[in-house]
RNA sequence: GCUCCCGUAGUGUAGCCCGGCCAAUCAUUUCGGCCUUUCGAGCCGAAGACUCGGGUUCAAAUCCCGACGGGAGCACCA
């Protein structure tokens, strides 16, 4: 019975079936636009791709939907792949819709030549208040107008349309546009291409020729489903199932792109890894792993409900990985000397962790010694403490620093156990990231500084280790040119 | 404004398609207790929800209509 109970709780979280899906038969895309850092919604959509692709031993693929010359960067395809594999996410094919501009352009050709396409050259306003009025301007039946004489014209002067209809009650259906021309440099192929499709054809058109069964979305594209489907439809290719899924939204802390952008550039956060940030980098920074990433993302589920989530969500699932996996060691913020009279002297050892075997570390104890302020601030003459892991002292006295006395080496039932640092300690800050917003407002404080002694062991850690601070809290070490901790959670 | 989507405890979520076994799941949170040489973890217990109004039905969280609330779209951006 007890087996079957720990059995349960090991599950991995798992996601509701999907509906048409045969084993075997399965293929989802995740198809980033490399234009910045991936954050933690790109991680929702990514694990719920990649998830689904694993439980039906299907094909996963990850598409760089790189149409956008103007915005793309070339070091965010690389960037966002490392992002993928810190996450834990393989993929069994990888590519770029940028690479299949000429297919697509063959197919525009298709859409054109059979009537369901035409160029417009009227302005972006003109077809904005078409749209709005429900009209047809005269390039939708009277131009003559072919594709090569598309393909020579200057950025602005026309695009490609879908011949939608211009009276539905769904906007997205009132011609949309296909392709643009746009005269700059893309990072990967430069000046080969001017013309470059829009997000409705090509991720119709990547999704069916790429055969990709699932394609999940955000729900803000629901309306352009109808475009999606009816373009497939005039093109005769063939329609895979299309789900939506509500956008993920975190209370107090900026998700998109659009909101963070502006942060940086203003310099309020320091950049796309600040610990603040729920960027993958920034939350790696701060210490949260990827399995509490997959495990907090895929709890939300795949409905369409709109949610805004605590952070605390995430901590409590990252606060459980991590416990049975961080060493511990003893930080003493805001230190007050504490001296110890007939001290036992010497080396002793204390143990990486409570109750998984890790070793143990030694450390020289004297008669001085620092603990918490916090904790410095409510002793009285008379009380009897324990420094953690070692012995009792007696207070005797306090003026700038506190004076005790030996107590004996008996753990006494209810007295505080306090941490603390010995002589060989080192210096330390730690950064304490919080919200950036509290109730719509920007949290001045969402990034404390506290100072204190740490135990010189924390020296051995590695770069990027995430370590406990007893009865501090989980901190990720970063050793740059200094040695600091960014506070990850109690 | 128009159109579409969504609405289960403080928070998130399961259930809703195929009405009854839902006096509604799980997690988080909060509060008790146990355990523990950490303010962490673990264990036990408690608190707390079907937005509202109508309708259909023997029976509605589940189906229908309406209201209200929230979100999205109305880009040559995805």
């Amino acid at each position: 019975m007890g087996i079957k109970i720990e059995e349960k709780k090991k599950e991995k979280r798992k996601l509701p079936p999907l509906p048409h899906a045969r084993k075997g038969e399965v293929v989802t895309r995740f198809p980033p636009e490399p234009n910045g850092y991936l954050h933690i919604g790109h991680a929702k959509a990514a694990f719920i791709d990649y998830e689904y692709a694993c439980m039906y031993n299907g094909i996963f693929i990850l598409r760089f939907d790189d149409t956008n010359p103007v915005t793309e960067r070339k070091e965010f395809y690389n960037a966002q792949k490392e992002d993928l594999k810190w996450l834990g996410i393989d993929w069994d094919k990888e590519y770029r819709t940028s690479d299949n501009l000429p297919k697509h352009y063959e197919l525009a050709k298709k859409l054109l030549d059979e009537g369901n396409a035409y160029i417009c050259t009227c302005s972006e306003e003109e077809i904005s208040r078409n749209r709005k009025e429900m009209r047809a301007c005269n390039c939708r039946e009277k131009s003559l107008l072919s594709w090569n004489d598309f393909i020579r014209m200057k950025e602005g002067e026309a695009v490609v349309r879908l011949k939608g209809n211009m009276t539905s009650q769904n906007t997205a259906m009132r011609d949309p546009v296909l392709f643009r021309i746009i005269e700059y440099p893309h990072p990967i192929h430069g000046t080969r291409f001017r013309v470059w499709p829009t997000y409705d054809f090509y991720g119709a058109v990547e999704d069916s020729l790429s055969g990709v069964t699932h394609p999940f979305r955000s729900k803000e594209y629901e309306l352009r489903d109808e475009v999606y489907f009816y373009l497939l439809d005039c093109l005769e290719l063939r329609k895979p199932y299309l789900m939506e899924f509500s956008r993920l939204d975190i209370r107090g802390m900026p998700v998109s792109k659009r909101k963070i952008k502006p942060l940086i550039e203003k310099g309020i956060v320091s950049g796309w890894d600040d610990p603040r940030l729920p960027t993958l980098r920034g939350l790696r920074r701060r210490g949260i792993l990827p399995e509490a990433i997959r495990e907090f993302v895929l709890s939300q589920g795949v409905s369409k409900a709109e949610s805004i989530v605590a952070f605390e969500n995430i901590e409590a699932v990252n606060r459980k990985i991590l416990d049975a996996r961080a060493k511990r060691y003893f930080f003493v913020p805001q230190p007050i000397e504490l001296h110890v009279e007939k001290a036992i002297e010497g080396e002793i050892e204390l143990k990486y962790h409570p109750s998984e075997d890790m070793g143990k570390r030694k450390v020289r104890v004297g008669n001085t010694f620092y603990i918490p302020k916090e904790d410095a601030l409510k002793l009285k003459e008379g009380d009897v403490i324990r420094l953690k892991d070692l012995y009792n002292v007696k207070i005797k006295g306090m003026d700038r620093k506190i004076f005790g006395e030996f107590a004996g080496e008996k753990l006494i039932e209810g007295i505080d156990k306090i941490q603390w640092v010995s002589e060989e300690y080192i210096p330390m800050k730690v950064m304490i990231p919080s919200l950036l917003y509290k109730n719509g407002e920007f949290n001045e404080e969402s990034l404390r500084i506290v100072e204190g002694f740490a135990e010189k062991n924390v020296l051995e850690t590695k770069h990027g280790e995430i370590v406990q601070f007893e009865r501090f809290g989980f901190v990720r070490i970063e050793k740059n040119r200094e040695i600091v901790a960014i506070f990850t959670h109690k």
